[in-house]
DNA sequence: CTTTTTGAACTGACTGGTCAGTGCAAAAAC
DNA sequence: GTTTTTGCACTGACCAGTCAGTTCAAAAAG
């Protein structure tokens, strides 16, 4: 009987599927939005049939959900990691946000229709998908938060900082300035743009020329 | 009644249906995004019929272009007189962008639903109203832009900036920091908001605690 | 009289979701 | 070793419903 086999519970095929899925409607939906993209057009770029997507998927909203949470579980374990790795190293917590401000870059760098995506979708009401929209942003949003406040404990920041706002702010910072390096200069490098977030950051702005 | 005659050659009756199809229109598209948002429900939303929609647009999408531009041109106006007011009240270009910031926030807490609309939008691609965008973004963003060249100029700014980036960057803290706050801590006051972005604008993070 | 709005009927293209059927690799039977 | 069975994964034509945009006679507004 059992013939599903393989050696996890699910079969590596249908997790390729599901794979090509994920990536064709990650960047349709970028482009496009989510009801500007047709379930024909995700199945046509996967390379598969229609009915696929719905044996995969049970809406498609659903395969909207699951990317969702796919996409910010990957980024939360990103900031995580370079906040952990700093940590050890025996950095402060300024370097703690430094190493986030990359690791965010790195992150839209590698997935621009993702982070083109999840922006698109944040801030809407009355969708289906808002409460898992909520719950991956505090995920996200959570990891700053506790570098923030873990800083302002050991004296590093000022207990006067607001930090949930200094948060999102923070956040807001590296989003736009990354979504507009890709979208109106390209050509620049990761670093560049690191360096001058840095240098934001760190209130290096005011102060004399040359 | 209405003294219609109008200083203009547009009859003021059309503008305020104008009017009317703009507000409907911002808060149906910024909850569920263009595409989902049917004619039908915008003049309902208005409180016309849905002829008259098309007497005053060509299209639903020449509607929602108008749109953008309408809203990011009092938003550009609001910018550049924060910034005028500053300079004619002898203060130097931080508290130009200081004013900027608050002018920003005034906005973004008058107009919660074209902000995210707009946000939405500004980064997909071949979309047809891309031109547009572009064109309304550059203006916004070249009133920071200045301000930023200026104070370099002036010394007031070190001349290591990255004005684009940084102006990007100082928009992107803005825009999440003011969506978070409408979206998930409503009740707290502009002041407020203003005042942690005012310590982030001047790196007054780091420092020591109370 | 002219401009603007109404409102309902209509069209033609498009879309999310369905479902009966196919292909195939592993397991079971012989 | 060969034949048969099983059921997962996939297919794609099809359907019922939706929506942008059109049309137009009539009425309200000015």
């Amino acid at each position: 009987m059992e013939s599903s086999s393989a050696t996890a519970g699910v079969s590596t095929r249908r997790e390729a599927t599901r794979q090509k899925l994920y990536e064709a409607a990650v960047t349709l939906i970028a482009e496009q939005g989510f009801s500007a993209t047709t379930v024909d057009e995700i199945a046509e770029r996967a390379g598969v049939a229609k009915g696929t997507v719905y044996y995969n998927f049970a809406s498609k909203s659903v395969l909207f959900e699951e990317l969702l949470r796919h996409g910010v579980g990957l980024l939360t374990a990103s900031l995580r990691e370079a906040a952990e790795a700093t940590a050890r190293a025996g950095g402060g917590k300024v370097d703690a946000l430094d190493a986030m401000i990359r690791a965010g870059l790195v992150f839209i760098d590698r997935y621009p229709a993702f982070t083109q995506l999840y922006v698109a979708e944040l801030w809407r009401t009355n969708r289906a998908w808002q409460s898992t929209l909520m719950v991956v942003r505090q995920q996200a949003v959570a990891v700053v938060e506790g570098v923030l406040r873990e800083g302002v404990e050991n004296g590093e920041f000022s207990d006067e900082i607001d930090v949930p706002l200094t948060a999102s702010a923070l956040v807001g910072m590296v989003l736009v300035a990354a979504l507009d390096w890709q979208s109106f200069q390209p050509e620049r490098s990761l670093d560049d743009v690191h360096a001058a977030l840095s240098r934001l950051l760190q209130g290096r702005v005011s102060g004399r020329n040359g």
